[in-house]
Order: structure tokens, then C-alpha cells, then sequence
DNA sequence: CATGAATGAGGTTTCATTCAT
DNA sequence: AATGAATGAAACCTCATTCAT
């Protein structure tokens, strides 16, 4: 395949993974058909197996995109000051993200037990990925003394949760500030 | 009706809900068909729809059952006592009920916007109630001064979610602890 | 179920058999949809789900049925007379049924490896019984000296396929006449 | 179109004919599709309707290479001898092909009525040169005495499916040799 | 009250075919 | 000559819902 050809298929693949990404994120992996995907694409379903073997297989692709997508953002943000400052601008990204863009996304990392285990791995390893922005800091203020915890593991996880599940309550940017500020009392030495 | 008609009524109503209720505590919404539901009642599809208009009425239904249980058995738990110690027992006793029984519970309260309304009422009327529970505690400690929060609302919000969530990473008494005395850390003075 | 109910679904089912027994004897399996099926039944294809789980499971009770109706006239002939007789009847009425009523029927047999294990199972079964039928004869021949043969297996084979493929190519009552002497020839003494 | 060009295309065509040949050989008809040509020779889809105007077309074609090929093989065996020992050695050989090489051949000798007409014929045409092979030997048998049929024609017929059909049940040498002899016994004066 | 039957819309998937490049 | 892309029809299957009995 050429270059040109190539690059084409990328950006292709791409546009269909965008455009995946943003359904599941705003309604979940039940509630988007091939036919959802295609429409907004203005192509056939027929085009969506030219590119993806199954729906799952699409929709873990679009997974990975999202996420990749999502923990970029997260890496974005500047690294230097005490980690108390970073943590909470990374909760307040997080917790920006869920709400204004992908409301359904917990669903989709909440991955049943039946998926093919190829799928499922690359699910997790993305959310390995993601959570190793968070653990990083974390990490880092243990070892300067600046947190605490009972356990690194369950705080993360609560961490995620509770932001994951905010696009169900929250409403406003006091409301993100709010919720930042409480889950920062999971690390408060 | 007479009263022994509407009392057997009442019992069929309760013997579906609860049936419902447990498989969609297992599985989630989508995963649960009135064909399940009627086959684990060892009844016949049709006669669902003689209790119930719908399939989302009788998930609502059913998910009023499985909230108003579960909120029963937290307000089963002893009274006395300080708010912390009290807390505590409650997020234990929560998180075990949502390993153990309900691990799909938490798609269940993600109810979809796009549900009738007086069925979004409802569920939110359960959460309301449910979180009482806590809230209860929480502000008790609060007037003691042995607890200190950023805000309440955001306060039971994270702890409900990262409760709901446990079951996709809890295993074993050990990580219940440590997740019940994480959040413990949310109202901590 | 009530006995008059089961006797209801029983019709129906058998109808559904008939019907797509009818239908693979003609064009064989690649070649009938369950929308073919339903449409000459007159009803939908979902209906046709509510008896029978899959593609597979209609078409494998479908071909039983087949199979049971074609070793059932067969069994109809007179068991009386010489083996020799009794054959070549046997051999007659055969061909007749291949090439008037099932010309795709041979290909229904070729089962695929890749078929379920039970339904394979079943067909097999199935060409056991129908193969029983030859079989007696055979053996009662070779008993009394009548038949000669160089194995039984490939011979019962060898005449299996031989009628079973004459659709293809049996014009008239004098081709069938001759194809079962032929035939014949394969146990003469 | 030069020279030169013409044997190009004459090769990609042989090409392709000998991979479809294979594959159908193989699977049959309905199991083999373009992308399964195309992928095995290393080609697109749309390559093939270059040299081919339909999947019909492209399988005729391949059922003729296949054919062909098989009846050079039957040809190619020693024409010396006594009928007997030369027929017998025709069916061993073609049992020894159909068993190893197509299994699958069979079901593309069953042409469906709703064929093209051209296909029908070409096909047809196939089975009568693949025929005369057999029906040679048959008939120098018959004329020198050593040989007596019923008729000549459904006694071709029935060896021919007998032979065709043996793959489905066939394993390993010794059946290969007791169906030669079965068959022989058509013949047998 | 409850059942068995039937429906119909919608979902995923396959694949021969077309066509611009 | 060949490719990659796209299409659209048709296949199998699921399931909430309706209804006569």
C-alpha cells in the first residue's frame, strides 16, 4: 500500500473512531448501532466492516481513542508546582472532560466479563495508562510527605469513580471545583 | 377488588419485582429480557404485561425494590454509637451488598435522559432516600465537629460512586476495608 | 401446557417441518432462507424462532422429518418374497422419492464438520435407520446365499449415493427402471 | 493486444482459475468466497472482475480447470491392458483425487436449474469428456465380452456419484480399494 | 389471570458487485 | 491492470409488545 494511500486509510479510521468515540461516550455501547455510526458519517454500515471486523471490534478501537484521547489532555497539563496543586488540576480536567464531553463513558470502561479476551486486555491496559497520570502524583506526594493514604489502589479507584460518575449530578463549574476539593481529601496528609 | 384479590396481587407483584430485581442487579438493563425474567418466575412473557405497562415500568418498579431493600438493611444497622464508627459499618455493609448481590446495580441509577419523566422521578425520589441514609451521619457528625467536609452534596456523591463502582475491582474482605476506610478520609475533621 | 395446546403446537411444529422439508429436498440448505420458509407459511420469521432456536435446529428437525417420512414409505413396502425382490422394490421406490420429491436432499446429508455436535449427531442417527432398511435386505441375502458382496458398508454407500445423485440426470420411469438394476448388480451372487 | 500481453493474461487467468479450483474443490461453492480467492492470491476482489464479469463466471471457469485437470490426470493413467485392470485403476485413481484433493467436488457438479444456460452447458460439457474416459474403458469391455451392463448410461452415472460422494465416508486405502471393487462388480459380465 | 402465539422493528454481519483512481 | 473503498441487499437473530383464548 502506498503512502498516500496509507495516510488516507488513517485518517479514515480516524474519522470513524471520532466519530465512534463521541456516541459512546454521550450514549454508551448499548445504546449506539452500526447504523448510529455510519449515519453520522453519512456512509453504510458495509463501509464499517470494510475497516472493522465486528462492532466490538470497532467499538474497543473507539475506546482506545477516547481514552488515548482523554489521558493526552491529562498529560498536557503542566507538571511543575507541589503536587497538592497538580493533583487538583487533574481532578478538574478529569471531572471537565466527563461532563462536557463524554457524559456515558464510565459505562464503556466497565467492560463485561464476555468480551473476547484480546478486547479486554487493551481496555485495561488503557486504563492502566490512564490511571498512571493520577498514580504518578500520588506517588509523589507520599514520598515528599505532602499525602497520605490508606492505600494507593482504592483511593485511585475511588478517585476515578466518583469523577467518572459526575456527568450524572454535576452541574456548573462549582460544582467541578466542589467535587476536586473533596476528593482531595483522599491524599491530605 | 376485593381485599384477599388484592392481597394475592400485591404477592405476584412482589415475587416479579424481587425476581427482577435481583437480575438486574446481576446483569444491568440491557442484558435482562422479560423472557429472563419470566422464565426465572417460571411464568410466561405475557403475564408481565398483565402487572406491568412496560418493560421500563417494571425496571422501575424493580429498581425501587432493589434501592428500598437495600436502604432497608443500611437502616437496619445499629444506631448507637459515634458517627464515624456508625459510617463506617454503613459503607462496609454498602459496598458488601453491591459485591456481593448487585455488581450491575450501578447502570441502574445512570438512568438515561431520555426515560419518561415519571420514571426518572421516581429513581431520583429512591436516590434521594437511599442517600438520606448517609447524609444522616454525615451531618450528625458534622454538628459533633468530629466530621468536616467541603460539601455535603459532593461528599455522598463520591462516596456513592466509588461504593457503586467496587464490584468491577473489589475482591475480598481486605480491599472492602480499605475502600470503606478511604473514604472514611472524605469527612474526616 | 394443556393437552389440547401441546396437540396445537405440535400441528404447528410439524406444519414448520413439512414446510421446510419441503423446501431444503428442493434447493437444499445454502438456497432457503427461514424468510422463504415463513413466507410460504405465511407467517414471519420471527415466528419461526419461537419453535426453533436457530437456523440450524429448524433445518436439522426439518431434514429428521424428511428422513423420518422417506425411511417410513420405505418400511411401508412389502416384506414379503425373495431379498432379491424385496431390493430392487426398495431400490425403486427410492430412486422414485429422490427424483420426484426431494432432488436436493443429497446435499442435505453432506453435513458440515463444522456443525454443532448434537445436530450432527441427530442426522447421523437418522442415516442409520434410513441405512437399516438396505441393510436387512442385504444381509438377509448374503445369509441365504442369494447376494454376493465384495463389503457391505461401501456397497450400501456406493448405492446411496448413486440414488441419492439421480435427480440430476433420471428422466422417466424406464431410467429408474435401469438404474435399479444396475444397481442390483452390486450384490448378485 | 500483442503477443506478449496475451500469455501475461493467459498466466494471471490459469492463476487464478487453479486457486478457485482449489478452494472450491475444497469447501464448494457456497463456502468459498471472492475474498477467499483474492486472498489467496494475494490479489483484491477487484482484481478478480478484471479478468471475470461475476463470481459465476469466475466458478464455471474454475469448475472447468478443475475438471480438466482431474480428467488429464484419469487420462494419463497406462492405456494398455485388459479393461478390467484399466477401469479398475480409473476408479481407484478418481476415488484417490476426489477423496484427497476435492472433497468438496461433488456439490459443484450439482448445477443449480437457475444457472445461466451458458454455465449449464459448459459445465455439461465437462461431465460428458469426463465421462468418456470411463465410458471408453466400459465400452471395450462390453464389446470384447469381458464386461455386460444393464446400461451403459446409468451405470456411468452410478460410479460416478458412488466416487464422488466417497469422500464423505472414505478413510484410508483399503476403503478406497473395496469401493473400486464394489463398483467393479457393475460391470462384471 | 395467565398463556401460547405471533409480530415487526431493529440489530449485527456477509458479500457480490461497482467504480474512481 | 490493479487497488482500495464503498455500497446495498439479504441473511440470521433478538426482543418488547400485542392479543385471542
Amino acid at each position: 500500500m502506498s503512502q498516500r494511500v496509507a495516510r488516507k486509510r488513517g485518517e479514515r479510521v480516524r474519522a470513524i473512531l471520532t466519530t465512534a468515540a463521541e456516541l459512546l461516550g454521550e450514549r454508551g455501547y448499548e445504546d449506539v448501532s452500526l447504523e448510529d455510526v455510519a449515519e453520522r458519517l453519512d456512509v453504510t454500515k458495509g463501509s464499517l466492516y470494510y475497516y472493522f471486523a465486528s462492532k466490538d471490534e470497532l467499538v474497543t478501537a473507539a475506546i482506545e481513542t477516547l481514552g488515548t484521547d482523554w489521558t493526552d489532555r491529562l498529560e498536557a497539563l503542566p507538571v511543575a508546582g507541589p503536587p497538592a496543586e497538580r493533583l487538583r488540576a487533574l481532578l478538574r480536567e478529569h471531572i471537565r472532560i466527563a461532563v462536557r464531553e463524554y457524559p456515558a463513558a464510565l459505562r464503556l470502561f466497565l467492560v463485561p466479563d464476555d468480551w473476547p479476551a484480546e478486547q479486554q486486555a487493551r481496555i485495561k491496559a488503557l486504563r492502566r495508562r490512564h490511571d498512571g497520570v493520577f498514580r504518578a502524583v500520588v506517588e509523589e506526594g507520599l514520598r515528599s510527605g505532602e499525602f497520605a493514604v490508606v492505600a494507593v489502589g482504592p483511593t485511585l479507584q475511588a478517585m476515578h469513580a466518583a469523577m467518572s460518575q459526575a456527568p450524572v449530578w454535576v452541574r456548573g463549574e462549582e460544582q467541578i471545583d466542589q467535587l476536586a476539593d473533596t476528593l482531595m481529601r483522599l491524599v491530605r496528609a
